[in-house]
DNA sequence: ATGAATACTTACCGGTCGGTAACATGTCAA
DNA sequence: TTGACATGTTACCGACCGGTAAGTATTCAT
């Protein structure tokens, strides 16, 4: 959900990318190994290899960058998703193990989840990022829901609250416990769940 | 977890505490509203009542003063523990129920958990409420697993740490999706979870 | 009454922040 | 060659930040 192909910090300065881009992809390493606030625009901008008047030309405010950081780090991911799915169609209780391995991914979340980071980090309920993380948080779940549907799980609509409750907080764990704590355990969690919802005997 | 007792913010400046709770008490209120970085010296020195002279004179830094928070905030929730928890005294099973209805308490949580907000905005390793966060967290799962424990369930560590990750989970996603999204079903979920953990048949 | 401790007031510091103005450079199409 | 346009450079702005200096007022035990 942060992976940004192979492209190391250090490399996305000299990339050869349009200016824009290589603003959104070292602004959004940036907030994510940092915080929101602690990085300032000045940093974006000489991390993508550029400087501040350019990125103003592109984006109005810094909150509009963020709120299209979050944007794209949702389009990659559905991306890479729709990238991966074709591997597991016509049998969607492999479909589904494979979403959930996919959107878990713990090597990815050092930091959990950038989406979520950063709804904490905007107290502002106007923010407009808010309402990007909103949309595809609540997308996110729903598309749980419809893989556990086409399943034939039972209660499909419980068990992709707690897949959905589950994944949060393994990710936001890992801040205040570490990557060594329950987060471990997650893999084993996510199968008793999906076991659980399994119907007992189906035709 | 963040409950100050019946205090809302506009009394803390005239109630009868010394300087130095009353800064604690603004500045948690504070911190949990608007977050970490929107909040600065002087407004807490305001909203206590006082200056930011004396807020200096009792803490080195906010850095410290943040840690302070977190360790009050942790402070206050045991308390209330150990005022309600004799109740279940001899229940393990009981004890074990109202430690959870307890710990997650949706009410208090309209920003989702003060300490897993404030790790997110705090990347700083270093960080002095870094510490005080990590253990407390543990220590929380821990007295989990220990209740989990005296009430004969099985598997209690596993069984902890899939409370302990639905809660971070059900906290984190308030800021995200809402009060209105799954984190309405958590009752539910961890009814069923200890369910799941009972022996089938016990002596 | 005195002295010590605590708290209040005002003013200030250096630094950083988000954001802008004015202008210089490079590139490419007509 | 010319002109349009995206980009780069430098300098600057006002606001706010965490933190400090210096001096004044209040309280209270002795």
């Amino acid at each position: 959900m942060n992976n940004i192909g192979t492209l190391a910090l250090e490399d996305i300065a000299k990339a050869d990318l349009p200016p824009k881009d290589r603003i959104v992809r070292a602004a959004r390493e940036l907030f994510y190994r940092s915080g929101l606030h602690s990085v300032g625009v000045d940093a974006i901008a000489e991390a993508a290899g550029t400087n501040k008047m350019t990125l103003y030309r592109h984006f109005d405010s810094k909150d509009l960058l963020i709120a299209e950081c979050m944007r794209q780090i949702c389009a990659d991911f559905l991306n890479a998703w729709e990238a991966v799915s074709p591997s597991c169609e016509g049998d969607p209780k492999r479909l589904l193990k494979l979403w959930l391995d996919f959107s878990f991914d713990q090597k990815t979340h050092s930091r959990g989840c950038a989406l979520a980071n950063a709804a904490v980090q905007l107290p502002d309920k106007d923010h407009p990022a808010k309402r990007v993380i909103e949309d595809n948080k609540r997308k996110f779940r729903e598309m749980t829901a419809q893989l556990c549907r086409n399943a034939g799980l039972e209660d499909p609509e419980l068990l992709a609250d707690e897949l959905f409750l589950l994944c949060e907080g393994a990710h936001v764990s890992v801040e205040s416990v570490g990557t060594e704590g329950p987060v471990q355990q997650v893999p084993r969690m996510i199968e008793n769940m999906v076991a659980r919802h399994t119907p007992r005997i189906s035709a």
